[in-house]
DNA sequence: TATGAATGAGCGTTCATTCAT
DNA sequence: GATGAATGAACGCTCATTCAT
């Protein structure tokens, strides 16, 4: 990748992730990056392009990250604990990332059809839920359902942690995994 | 309450939650209030003052509805339900309020302090959760955890179904509880 | 005079004085008079009116004071004097008049006829200047600069003093006193 | 120095000396220097900071044109001649420089701290009245005082002609050296 | 007569974007 | 390709003034 890219995109995450979506002005996107406010527009088309080409690349590592280990030949469980796990990591692994990702799911900036084209990198997890139903492992529930009960859980999970509103020890998230695994099995 | 200062919180709530807090003039809520744009700063020190005040009101007014009709001499199962359920009917029936917090919740503009100072609308349902782990009901978590599983996951499910990611059912709803109870319970 | 109308002229010497005349909202005005916004516009037709009222009101008690206990009798060296000190001794006594009627005679608020009008109250004082250079005591100079070596000057080392860039003593106000005398006599 | 400044002091010149510090809108100050909006705060920090610095500006200038031709080696009387009408010369030739310096120095803007930084710019001319007063040529009066009835008495003639309320000829400008030189003059 | 909530034009300032270098 | 000075529309907010009470 482009290094000014790559710190045009860091600087993004940084800016937004600290001050919000509301309050991250070109200007200081561009000093923090260390380029000139010029520059950022020969490697992006405007500011919501910026936002929205971040949010689809962090999405993408995500998934690259929770997926890359991803062993379709292990068993149910394991499999399920490796989401559930790879997936709490990342968010506290990567905590602006996180915050950047929330704030722009959670915002109106974020219309259905950006969401839908990220759905092909996640498509290995949504194929294990897919199945899990199928096979009756699981309650007869949309797998988009039981996928909240596993990836959404560990980011609310996550996100709680990192404002320091739930204090995660390995006990508990072991104790978590188990409590999503209760709830999606029938 | 006056009403020109409600007519404002709703005019706020429409623009927010349609545009986002990243694209809400004064100017235009004004307009959409009805009001002079100088009239909201009779009402509001200014526009941070108006929108964490707006985050407060909606947060009370959530607990009050979640916890109007909650009976502390019920069996356990039915008043874990009865949290699950309001939680889900207010954010249902209440989409932009749903938009407006989530948006709030996800953003630097919300401070721990702010958060903090919300938990006592909220006293009785944290009491329950903590009740259930001290009674061996549920798994020996955190009472947050088991908050997020039931409110948290309450949520989660409704924004999937405001947004068009998942169709809820009354059946999928029962499942649902179903879940969050078989993933809290011991 | 109608008290109301006393406090807004009291209040607005405050403001202004203490803030200036670039920044003496009305507003605090009304509040420092404790009177309501609306009131101050039943006494003066609008803020201009207010100001350049309170203008023509304290000049024409500065020449009240100033000219007070003038005895157009006395030798001139004693009414020379009395027109000095006095002038010295009203604006250390009234710093905030000073410091308002400097403000305002140094802005272009202060047109020529607004200034004209005022001469009537100071008639003595020009009637004494212009009798002391005819009788030849003075030098042969316009009574305005034999008024400006007397009550100019005393205008200006009473603001210096005020200010602090000068520490005028009785000595050095009588001292003063010569310096004007032998500026101007023959 | 750049012409963008320079531009935009000249306006902030023009405006407030015509229309007043009270009434100096920094978009006409914009229009009239012929500058987009935002480019004066490129130069300035603000307002205020751009209004302070036209001061010392003047100022800073005002001192090099009084004192460009100061002969430290002249008669005690040719320098304090020197002084004086320099002064007055600089008053008359620059009106709007002077009636912005007025205003300035007569509103609670300026702050005993700009005032003081500025007086290394009059240094020969302080130290001219110092040492008269010291070599017994004056009377024993403070040096500012003494600088009051040269410099001071210079620029409140100088006002007074530019308003129309005293004609200076060349013979009453001599009058008036002869007469502040009386006034000082032991 | 007195009030002060309400108004909205207009303020000081910001910031996404452009373009000459 | 990269820059950053310059732009000006648009922002958050103020405040002189009005008018229903």
């Amino acid at each position: 990748m482009n290094p000014k890219r790559a710190a045009i995109f860091e600087a993004t995450l940084d800016v937004i992730s600290e001050r919000g979506l509301h309050d991250a002005p070109m200007s200081l996107i561009a000093e923090r990056a260390d380029v000139g406010a010029g520059t950022i527009y020969r490697h992006f088309a405007n500011k919501d392009d910026l936002i929205v080409r971040l949010y689809r690349e962090i999405k993408r590592e995500m998934a690259e990250v929770i997926l890359g280990d991803y062993d379709e030949t292990a068993p149910i469980r394991e499999r399920f604990r490796a989401l559930w796990i790879n997936t709490l990591r990342y968010c506290l692994d990567h905590p602006k990332r996180t915050a950047y990702v929330e704030q722009f799911a959670n915002s109106p900036m974020c219309r259905a059809e950006i969401e839908g084209a990220l759905a092909e990198h996640f498509a290995p997890a949504l194929c294990f839920f897919q199945y899990a139903v199928e096979q009756g492992v699981a309650k007869p529930m949309p797998f988009e359902m039981a996928s909240a009960y596993t990836v959404g859980m560990a980011i609310v999970l996550a996100k709680m942690h990192l404002s320091g509103a739930l204090a995660l020890s390995d006990e508990l998230i072991e104790l978590a995994v188990d409590a999503s695994w209760d709830a999606i099995k029938r």
